[in-house]
DNA sequence: AGCATTTCTAAGTATTTTAATAGGCATTAG
DNA sequence: CTAATGCCTATTAAAATACTTAGAAATGCT
């Protein structure tokens, strides 16, 4: 049970570009050299969010992308949602016994409450915090 | 971001092991006609269980497994983390950035909290609910 | 003793997903 | 005109998933 590539780097272009918010285009190039990521393997990866309107593109040089809305207004939910897909937590879910139903229903509506209540605002206003040391910190 | 057939066929054997816990030992065979499964390949996903010690097996002739401890002893998280290896939502989450990882955290915490406060027992014991209808209500 | 039942172990395999890479066309600021 | 950028399609290597196949070892029942 992974978060792949797909919605983290997804997630990393969405926080850059509403860290600058209001102040013209991004290039992926730059997003790219900053989080030592591929720029090809971007490319891909904006597609969906422009297509499904999260952010509108600006072409040709010193252009690059921009947010189509408000950092305040756009969840991490949208993004994760447009990126990994509709996500099914279990494959199938109907065919299972009730018993079974009722966690991943728990689980599920955790996850959902999390992703709908965390804007890209948030998530770019973020101060560094402590540093968290212990490497099994972030095991579940 | 999917739980696999490993987390979810594990969690079906230790609940059935849960309803019957104190009657003797149940054989996958049984479980996987109930349930519709390959029986040779829950004898797979066992094994991780046997090896943990949460089921005990009784080899041979009216044979099979049973819960090593009380069902409300065995949290999900305690199945799931064998089955589906210890749960890292996001592989080298130390590299990414204070911003995106406290996105990751939440989630992280979200779910930890569901697994280790459901046991088996509460599964087991789970009545049969109304019967949710809608297919969307499996999406997160 | 012998047989059916069951656990245990190891290996093989088809399919899908992941995480890129490669190559090139289209658009635009300076 | 040219460099910088977005846009599009195809290919691919590696890993994970979800099994299947084959058979050995143990045990209860008759």
């Amino acid at each position: 049970m992974k978060i792949s590539t797909k919605g983290r780097y997804g997630m990393t272009i969405m926080i850059e570009l509403a860290k600058n918010h209001g102040e013209g285009p991004v290039s992926l190039k730059s997003i790219a050299q900053t989080h030592n990521l591929s720029e090809h393997y971007l490319e891909q990866l904006v597609a969906p969010l422009r297509n499904a309107g999260f952010v509108r593109s600006i072409r040709g040089a010193y252009g690059g992308y921009v947010l189509t809305n408000e950092p305040s207004k756009v969840t991490a939910g949208d993004i994760i949602r447009v990126l990994e897909g509709p996500i099914v937590l279990v494959e199938g879910i109907e065919d299972e016994a009730p018993a079974q139903r009722e966690l991943w229903v728990r689980i599920r509506d955790s996850i959902k409450a999390v992703l709908d209540n965390t804007t890209i605002e948030d998530l770019a206003n973020h101060r560094e915090d402590t540093g968290i040391s212990d490497a099994n910190m972030f095991y579940i």
